[in-house]
Order: C-alpha cells, then sequence, then structure tokens
DNA sequence: CTCTTATTTTAGTTTGATCTAAATTAAGAG
DNA sequence: CTCTTAATTTAGATCAAACTAAAATAAGAG
C-alpha cells in the first residue's frame, strides 16, 4: 500500500487536508470551510482519494460524515510531515506552495453569489 | 528541501532511475539502456530533475556522465524504498506500475529504426 | 577539419490530476 | 409530502508532467 501512500502525500492539498485532521477529527464540511479557495466537490474527491489510499477513515454522524486520519498508515512519512509543519520556515512558505501547483481551471466567479434561485417566487409565472 | 524530494519521489519513472542507482553509480546511457521502454531524452530530463532535486549528482568522465544517488537527501524516505525494492510482492508490481501510471504520448514505432541518416552518400545531390 | 558517440535541450504532443459547476443522494425537520 | 442541509458524484475544462522526435552540444578519434 506504498504506492498509494506516495502518490497520495505527493499533492499539496491533500498535505493540507491531512494536516487539518492531525490535530483532530473534522467533518467534510469543516474542512471545506478550512479550505476557501476550493469548492466542496473538490474537497470531497480528495477525501475519497485518501479514503481509497487508507490514510483517513469517515464515520457517518446524522448527516455528517466525520473523517479522521490513520497514522498506522501515514508513520512511514509522518516524521517528515510533521517536520514540514512544523517548521516555521514551511509555514511561510505554505501559500505560496499551494499558489504555485494550483492545477485544474481557475476559480471563475459565481455567477449571482449571493442571490438564491427564487424558484417558489412567481408560482404561476408565464415566462 | 523535502518538497522537491516529495514530488520527485512520487514519480515512477524516477523511483526506477533510483533504484538502479541504488546498486552502484552508472552513466547515463547505462540507465537508459536498462530502460528500454523511454527515449534517451526522456531519462535526461529525468535525471535532471532528481539532480535539480539533490536527491543524485553527477560527474563528467570523458564524454560519459556518471551518476550517483545522495543517500543523504533521501534518507527520510530510504526504508520505504528499500522496503518496496526488496519486497518479493513488489517486484511483480512493477512493470503494471510502471504501464499503468505512464504519462505522455504513446511510445511510437520509429519511422526507419536501424536505417542511418545517409548524410554523406551522395554528396553531389541535386535535390 | 569530419565522423562518431554520449548527452542535453528544444519544440510540440498526449494524458491524467485537479479543478468547477451542476446534478444527485441522503437524512433531518416541519 | 416539501424544504433545507451535508456530502458525493458526474460531466466537462484546464493545466502541467511526461513523453517523442529532432536539433544542438560536447568530446574523443581519425
Amino acid at each position: 500500500m506504498d504506492l498509494a501512500l506516495l502518490t497520495a502525500v505527493a499533492s499539496p492539498r491533500r498535505r493540507e487536508i491531512l494536516r487539518l485532521l492531525w490535530d483532530g477529527d473534522l467533518t467534510a464540511g469543516a474542512i471545506h470551510e478550512a479550505m476557501p479557495d476550493v469548492t466542496f466537490g473538490a474537497v470531497s474527491l480528495q477525501l475519497k482519494v485518501l479514503l481509497d489510499a487508507g490514510l483517513v477513515e469517515c464515520q457517518a454522524d446524522r448527516q455528517f460524515r466525520v473523517y479522521r486520519v490513520r497514522r498506522e498508515a501515514l508513520s512511514p512519512v509522518a516524521p517528515m510531515l510533521e517536520q514540514m509543519w512544523t517548521d516555521a520556515l514551511w509555514r511561510l512558505k505554505l501559500k505560496a506552495e499551494l499558489a504555485e501547483t494550483r492545477r485544474g481551471p481557475k476559480p471563475r466567479r459565481r455567477s449571482r453569489p449571493a442571490l438564491a434561485r427564487r424558484r417558489s417566487l412567481s408560482k404561476t409565472e408565464d415566462r
């Protein structure tokens, strides 16, 4: 299972998720709130990758999903990760790292951010 | 320098090169001979990545370049790599791993494999 | 000088990882 | 049932890693 470990840990975004979970279990929503620069969908996809790699586990609690890091699975690289996260120099590099290694389409402005769908406003709407 | 280490070691192709160099120093050509499924250029590019990451070093010897692995730089992940390489199960997975994670264009048949450019054949060539 | 061998570099192509936006699933509340 | 909230899944877009082929560089031999 080390192949999946290496590829999973190679992604800055997944390392960011692991760092969040390192301090304690979180729901998928809480993880997303801590990562304002990506959509919920993107977070969910990365969580699935970590789940398939066996690096995190998930437990349902009502309508929430609580994620937990599996330290046993991460033990081969844990010292390196912890050093990266505790080293002051690394903290400074975190933002730059995320910005530079970003993949996929650039974030687009939401077409109408705060305007909720007024589906039920005019029920007898004729156009 | 751990960021470069993680990304460098995340590539199966680069791990293959590191595994070859693990047993002893090799010239760029010898490395390429051991990897028949890629061009010399591809090997050279990956060697440059490993060089820039500080995971290998290079020394010129006549017209050859001898590459050597820098074990100090690889020490944080060396145990994991060595386990992968010595584990019998992993050996079976090596080919599959390379085939599955392959990127870039598929290998094309050389247009004329053994036919060398006959540049000097007809010196007074009129077209 | 030319020819050969060893290697790197350049230019262009392909592919998979990562992302967005939207659709879907699921579960609790009214 | 509908409405809301939480999360996943799908379909499509973008981007950079990894590759190929060919050109360029370098160095030894004739």
